[in-house]
RNA sequence: GGGGCCGUAGCUCAAUUGGUUAGAGUACCAGACUGUCGAUCUGGGGGUUGCGGGUUCGAGUCCCGUCGGCCUCGCCA
């Protein structure tokens, strides 16, 4: 046995036994006569003492000893002498006085920083991710996913869910996110692709009367990255028949408050509260708001309209909105700082930024003279401005203000300490989802969900006369500003699917070449049903305080997608090509 | 595809207005040291300033290009 114990589990009470550890040399501190180990696996650090006179060659072995090295150590668990104690060490009251070492393989001098904390450049850190993964805070943050999952997989299987796989060899769907793509020797000239998510499977799956479904699954999405968003991601997938969306929230919301007792120790406040998707465009302008602060967004059109201010009085003309809200405290902020805002948003498509900011004399700015005192004081008191605020306004379409705004209010928020207040977790639902959206570059109707998303019930008859305003059965869980997961009940009628393909713009024939699948299994008794997807890995990476998902992966890709690790993406054998019928285009 | 930031020792960073031989901490190597735990002390090695070009008497610093990394918008049904 090399080993009879780990590094993190040796006591008081184990005094005098004869034990034996193996491990990574986590430090080292040399003497001359002692030499001192701190040896370290997965589950801690134990101190190991070498002393010249239990053994001179062994010691002699001991000062030859560095960073990372794979030994095993026999000896005696003693207790460290008076004064000695290392109280911030779980073993910190013990030591082995070790009688023996066997030195099972060397290492190279690491190449980052074993012992940072963070602060490591990203990129070396992938680079050199299994010496990054051996750290303690790193493996932390896997263990705690691990949990995580656990945690759902007990949840569910006691809720009778069935956990069915599902193919990563799929059918593609080029109406969502690009596909990767699976060149099929045995069929030349097609491919499978790796699905975006289960979704039409599960659905099947209802189709197939498995009535409670879930699976941690992964998926695949050939688009840019960003911190949050992985090529390939593992979502945590849910369905379920015969139930409507409140079913599917009262499952969810049991969830996530075992997962917050289990994980953090913390009690959710059950049930999670809600706002449609109205309103958080309304307030935050956006739908995936940040409701732990304040600085809601207001729309002034009303008192913009009756101001001699062009800018806002065109806008309003062509059908625009005047939104804005108060970045509370931050009339310090110079003409500079305001003009960089204004070029950010500039990239969003604002067309300009105007404020006022709240002094000694009331509001004041290079806008205040199109204000007649009376209106400055009306708007002052609709955005409840006190000395030392500043207020922001966009003048634009709907669209474009609040995603302005929203960008203006969350930059502004974590641009200074205080505002976001840290440590806590806020959720909130948000329902009443528009079922489309109009998509001005390819002048069609979007599912703003998927194109299997319910209408809601009482806007069916808005599908065909009014479809921007039929809200459908879709829903989201926001956490903390961030999207956790969404779904929806389903259309397990054939008629309404196709009535949405319709609205859409997906022709029968190519609905029938792409999910001629789906359709036609709704025929044979589909039965009502709903689901949604979380994004496991952004929910395990918000409670631990990461905001890169790339912590809570073990080997993730970069912005490129390509994993600095291995070198994957890369070319093949042309031999490989041939077998799978596939000529290179030439490009330079 | 658009916009932005960064690239200096193994790692984290510094280097005045463009000005002498590019520094510090840490890591590494050697020596000293029997109670350290971020050990300490003494000494040492370590650089094509990502790469290429340009401006200049002189470039880590300025300009152009390129490569790499990161952020962001588009995109992500």
């Amino acid at each position: 046995m090399i080993r009879t114990h780990t590094c993190g589990e040796l006591r008081k009470s184990n005094l005098d036994q004869e034990v034996r550890l193996a491990g990574w040399v986590n430090s080292w501190r040399d003497h001359g006569g002692l030499v001192f180990i701190d040896l370290r696996d997965r589950y801690g650090l134990t101190q190991v003492v070498f002393s010249p006179r239990t053994d001179a060659k062994l010691h002699d072995l001991a000062r030859t000893l560095r960073s990372e090295y794979v030994v095993a150590v026999r000896g005696k668990v003693a207790a460290r002498p008076e004064g000695t104690v290392n109280p911030s060490m779980p073993t910190g009251e013990i030591e082995i006085a070790a009688d023996d070492l066997e030195i099972q393989n060397k290492a190279e001098t690491p190449a980052i920083d074993m012992a940072a904390e963070d602060s490591i450049a990203t990129a070396q850190r992938m680079e050199w991710r299994v010496l990054d993964l051996r750290r303690p805070v790193v493996q932390q943050r896997l263990i705690f996913r691990h949990k995580v999952a656990r945690i759902m997989r007990r949840y569910f299987d006691s809720l009778d869910f069935v956990d069915v796989e599902t193919p990563f060899l799929a059918k593609s769907t080029p109406e969502g996110a690009r596909d990767f793509l699976v060149p099929c020797r045995l069929n030349p000239g097609t491919f499978f692709a790796l699905p975006q998510s289960p979704q039409l499977f599960k659905q099947l799956l209802m189709v197939a009367g498995f009535d409670r479904y879930y699976q941690i699954v992964r998926c695949f999405r050939d688009e840019d990255l960003r911190a949050q968003r992985q090529p390939e991601f593992t979502q945590l997938d849910v369905e379920m028949s015969f139930i409507g969306m409140e079913d599917i929230i009262g499952i969810i919301e049991g969830m996530m408050a075992l997962i917050f007792k289990e994980t953090l120790g913390l009690e959710l406040s059950l049930p999670i509260q809600r706002m449609t998707y109205r309103e958080a465009m309304d307030k935050y302008g956006c739908d995936a708001p940040d409701i732990r602060y304040g600085m809601n967004l207001c729309d002034v059109s009303d008192i913009a309209k009756r101001t001699t201010f062009r800018v806002f009085t065109s806008a309003i003309e062509s059908g625009g909105v005047i939104k804005g809200f108060n970045a509370k405290g931050f009339g310090d902020l110079s003409r500079k700082d305001i003009d960089n805002l204004q070029t950010d948003i500039a990239g969003i498509g604002a067309k300009g930024l105007a404020w006022l900011k709240y002094g000694d004399e009331g509001l004041a700015s290079p806008i205040r003279k199109f204000f007649s005192d009376d209106l400055a004081a009306e708007l002052a008191t609709r955005m409840n401005a006190q000395k030392g605020d500043l207020l922001l306004f966009v003048a634009d379409e709907p669209k474009i203000a609040n995603t302005c705004l929203s960008f203006l209010r969350t930059t502004l928020a974590r641009s200074r300490e205080g505002i976001i207040p840290k440590g806590i977790f806020k959720l909130t639902w948000v329902v009443d989802f528009p079922l489309v959206e109009w998509n001005k570059d390819e002048k069609r109707w979007d599912s703003v969900h998927h194109p299997f998303t319910a209408p809601h019930p009482d806007d069916v008859g808005l599908i065909e006369t009014d479809p921007g305003n039929a809200r459908s059965l879709g829903y989201d869980l926001v956490m903390n500003g961030v999207e956790l997961g969404g779904g929806s009940i389903r259309m397990h009628r054939r008629e309404m699917q196709e009535k949405v393909f319709n609205l859409l713009g997906i022709s029968p024939e190519r609905a029938r070449d792409r999910f001629g699948f789906l359709l036609k299994n709704l025929e044979y008794g589909a039965p009502p049903h709903g689901g949604i997807a979380f994004g496991l890995d952004r929910m395990v990476a918000m409670l631990q305080g990461a905001d890169d998902i790339r912590e809570v992966i073990a080997f993730p890709k970069n912005q490129k997608a390509a994993c600095p690790l291995t070198g994957a993406p890369s070319v093949v054998e042309p031999k490989q090509l041939r077998e799978l019928h596939i000529k290179l285009a030439d490009e330079t």
